[in-house]
DNA sequence: AAGCTAAAGTTCGACACTAAAGAATACACA
DNA sequence: TGTGTATTCTTTAGTGTCGAACTTTAGCTT
């Protein structure tokens, strides 16, 4: 009854055994993934609630950042993208719009519609983080030559290519969020 | 008002507009990375899904697998592991304890702590769902050469390593979850 | 021994998310 | 024009997670 937590490769080792087909150089690069990303997201976490901020309020403010100028999105698109139902949608901006980090009018061109847009607060907000953010980033980075992080960010692409392009294909094995 | 989601370059050329001090080079490791997980999360929850599991269900499974015969572990190490307070894994416990896919007992060394064991339905719904789900990771990886795959193994293992060792230094910077 | 402190897990109240039903608007077609 | 259908968001009820207080046990100190 170790507390210490498996390194990646002893988890590998211990799923073989328990599985013998499964691909190691596979688990390994899909399992690494999936640690960097739990270990990224809790290093966020406490740097978004120093500046008073939580995950979901994040998220939706990278997405109307990324909509680029004027910076206005739909919920449901959100939502989409967000992989949330349109109800925890409504509740996020209901929080949001308290705190003036976005605005909520209706679409004059479709009155059931909805336009969340950015406030200034939201964009100083979404910038203070990223400054933050990006030094954790570099940090991360830090042991990758430039040659590698180039290499590292083409495969991934690659990889995500083929997960984003996947509208059911025959086997219905990828599948996608929108 | 476009309904397509940025790809990756094109929320990179935006963040740059706004924060132009931004490397793109680390942007797109770290979000290629965040979209990657998000993606294979959605595909793992659906196989999950069609096996009678919820995706915190296969967490825990996941960790009393890996932690090797006899499966057994505390439920204080599984809730650091997966960075759950206490009280949620008391209640992932008493579910699944009700699906018989783990036992829970006191542990006669010490009478506070109680020990979560795997059961044999436990075992082999984890198998089920590895064999599902490795047929998605291979075809994830499937446009990456075996050389390529070893190198991005290697790559994300030392970026790893550099966030999972990371006891608290000096710039607070990387963060751990122990 | 007796009492203090620390550690592990459970209970309780608050809040966020989901699924499903509901309300309002737009659009197609008779 | 009127009706039916689809779309978008909101509301409601149920479930999961968190933070904090509480209970039980172990180990240390005197």
């Amino acid at each position: 009854m170790p507390d210490r937590q498996p390194t990646l490769d002893e988890q590998i080792a211990i799923y073989q055994r328990e599985y013998r087909d499964l691909d190691p150089q596979v688990e390994k690069v899909v399992n690494a993934l999936s640690r960097l990303d739990r270990r990224m997201n809790v290093a966020y976490g406490r740097q978004l609630a120093t500046l008073g901020l939580s995950s979901p309020e994040w998220e939706v403010l990278k997405e109307l950042v990324m909509a680029g100028s004027p910076y206005q999105l739909w919920p449901g698109t959100i939502a989409k993208r967000l992989g949330l139902t349109p109800a925890a949608m409504t509740h996020r901006i209901d929080r949001m719009f308290g705190q003036d980090l976005v605005t909520r009018e209706r679409d004059p061109d479709n009155r059931v519609r909805v336009i969340i847009g950015l406030t200034d607060t939201g964009r100083e907000k979404w910038l203070e983080v990223m400054r933050k953010a990006s030094v954790f980033e570099e940090d991360l980075l830090q042991d990758l030559s430039t040659t590698e992080r180039t290499q590292l960010g083409e495969m991934l692409t690659r990889l995500l290519r083929r997960v984003e392009h996947a509208q059911h294909d025959a086997g219905g094995r990828l599948t996608d969020l929108d």
